[in-house]
RNA sequence: CGGAAUGUAGCCCAGCCCGGUUAAGGCGCCACGUUCGGGACGUGGAGAUCGAAGGUUCAAAUCCUUCCAUUCCGACCA
């Protein structure tokens, strides 16, 4: 690509709208333009980077046995109605009306489009297994949209489906996924790792997350060092603390914490750390108020408790927190609370600890499960904080931040049976298909190589997703033409190998080419001036080398093929 | 959805409190000249219904009201 019939348009500053380096970077390289809160057009700069992630993905995909389709974008409630989603995914469901008044959405994700496609096609189990997939525009209306491409509201996705007539099928293709999402991210050039996943209200055995590892990221993930164990904060779990329960050494007895509300306060009103205060959260669900126990300084985490609970939790409103406890939020207890009582672990081996009183303005101290109230019922209620054990006994954990670009999960029949996607069997029997569903954030997955590969001048993208593979930089192109009919040569020379390079032939000074190169994520540039080209010679430079090296002319189109793709 | 903030040229922004000439500057853009291996310099130029609609006033970018848009924070409080 010559990059006068090109079409680069950097920015010196970036807009406002930006905070974090992937969004500033995008838009200061021309990658993306904001259209609207969540939607961006992507210029023809980023679209090389996007298309090149795509036909990573496209080629695993294939790899692993995948069918490609393309389902529409558009699709009826009716579907959506059938396996109760049409309510159930609230708000992020963008629903449009037709013409004749009949509902639609924008798919937000396909699993209905793509269950009852194969209802309609598969007939017996010699059919299966069988694995559709697209990359394809999806929309959800995301309560914050924000980071650019990270969180957009109209993104590119890859997603996968596949049927199985058992079980076992189902777990054979999921450990083949498993393996082609580590080959995407690993051929992509990314620092990633596959974390344990919380199945959700889905169900199911087996889900796994792929992070990008970066600081900016959103999610937190817990990990051991000393072993494979890494799983998303939601699911990590909080083993109960070794030892047993100190005996009581302090009778009980009440506080007054006027005006102290938050375990801050209280425990600094006190004296204490907040790591011998218990907290009570009330939380609805279905059957009434139950109260869950924490100690101060962790916090609950509501996957688990939801599935403790068996259905989602929501913090009590304030009208029914003081009609459980007779007080308002700050002073809740468990001491003679009549409801149930569920202690995290770390709780359940306190002693003389420092709880809310129910009384507004007072806290008990110096109590005790046992004598001043039963023992609780004990859960995993907690998020795991860095220095937990690591669950499979082999050391502590620690966390970090990723950035979610892949999902898999095992869906089992949850849609096939709502469905009624079902086969038949060797026996003739109808039976439900087993499914699979395999997810990567494509455009997401642009932002995350930034955020993972950035420096002050600009991208350092690996060169798997970079835009182009080389520029050529010519020092007085328009000027010079023993420079000129050098670039020329080796820019026809390059694209005759198959090289993806950017020649700047445009009348622009030195300083700026360079700047174009580095900030918009070329890999490597190869500088022809006037000055060496005298002495034969090029000048090569990778992005992260902190000097240039000579290349005779000579050749230099065989060494830079070898350079650039050996 | 709750809280906060911001909307002035393609981008970054001053001016707003305390209303009063032609709305300032930088980047970018166009022309000419000088420059030409790290985002050059000079001169000239184009580009703004000051987010929108109402209102107050002799006079509104500036004050008031409503709306819209965008961004940030929160949605973990016992």
């Amino acid at each position: 690509m010559r990059a006068s019939g090109f079409f680069l348009s950097t920015l010196k500053e970036a807009p406002a709208e930006a905070e974090l380096v992937s969004h500033r970077l995008m838009l200061r390289a021309g990658y993306i333009r904001r259209l609207g809160s969540g939607l961006y057009t992507w210029m023809p700069l980023g679209l090389r980077v996007l298309r090149k992630v795509e036909a990573i993905v496209r080629e695993e995909m294939d790899r692993a046995g995948g069918l490609e389709v393309l389902m529409p974008a558009v699709q009826p409630a009716e579907l959506w109605q059938e396996t109760g989603r049409w309510e159930q995914f609230g708000p992020q469901m963008l629903k449009i009306l037709d013409r004749h008044d009949r509902e639609f959405c924008f798919g937000p994700t396909h699993e209905e489009v793509v269950t009852d496609l194969a209802r309609r096609e598969v007939r017996s189990y010699r059919q299966l297994p069988l694995m559709f997939y697209q990359i394809q525009t999806k929309f959800r209306d995301e309560i914050r949209p924000r980071f650019g491409v990270m969180r957009a509201r109209e993104f590119v996705m890859k997603d996968g489906y596949s049927f199985h007539a058992d079980l076992a099928s189902l777990e054979a293709t999921y450990r083949v996924m498993y393996e082609t999402y580590s080959r995407v991210f690993t051929r992509l050039g990314l620092r990633f790792r596959a974390v344990a996943a919380d199945t959700g209200a889905i169900g199911g055995s087996g889900s796994h997350e792929f992070h990008v590892l970066a600081d900016s990221g959103e999610d937190a993930i817990a990990f051991c060092p000393d072993s494979d164990y890494a799983a998303n904060v939601e699911l990590a779990e909080a083993v109960a603390p070794d030892g047993k329960r100190a005996v009581p050494g302090q009778a009980m007895h009440k506080v007054a914490t006027p005006g102290k509300r938050s375990i801050e306060d209280v425990a600094s009103a006190m004296g204490h750390e907040p790591s011998q205060l218990v907290k009570t959260l009330l939380v609805e669900c279905g059957d009434g108020i139950v109260a869950l126990l924490l100690r101060g300084d962790h916090q609950l985490n509501e996957v688990k408790a939801g599935k403790l609970l068996g259905q989602e939790v929501r913090f009590a409103s304030e009208a029914a927190v003081r009609a459980a406890s007779g007080c308002a939020p700050g002073s809740v207890g468990p001491v003679g609370l009549r409801v149930r009582v569920v202690a995290d672990r770390s709780v359940a081996v306190m002693s003389d600890f420092v709880c809310g009183a129910n009384e507004d303005g007072f806290h008990w101290s110096g109590v005790n499960f046992g004598r001043d109230l039963p023992e609780p019922e004990v859960a995993d209620l907690r998020n795991v904080v860095a220095g937990d054990p690591s669950p499979d006994g082999r050391g502590r954990l620690e966390l970090c931040r990723g950035i979610e670009v892949g999902h898999i999960f095992q869906l089992r029949t949850k849609y096939s049976v709502a469905m009624q996607a079902t086969f038949l069997d060797e026996q003739g029997q109808t039976q439900p298909m087993e499914m699979g569903c395999y997810g990567i954030g494509v455009s997401r997955i642009v932002a995350a190589a930034i955020e993972q590969n950035f420096d002050d001048r600009g991208m350092t993208l690996p060169s798997a997703i970079a835009p182009f593979t080389l520029g050529i930089v010519p020092i007085g192109y328009r000027k010079n033409e023993r420079v000129r009919e050098a670039a020329d040569r080796l820019y026809a020379d390059l694209v005759a190998q198959g090289v993806d390079v950017l020649l700047d032939d445009r009348d622009e000074r030195a300083g700026v080419m360079f700047a174009d190169m580095e900030l918009i994520g070329v890999p490597a540039r190869l500088v022809i001036g006037d000055k060496t080209l005298a002495t034969g010679e090029f000048e090569f430079q990778a992005r992260g080398d902190s000097e240039a090296q000579r290349v005779p002319v000579e050749g230099g189109v065989t060494w830079l093929v070898q350079r650039l793709v050996g």
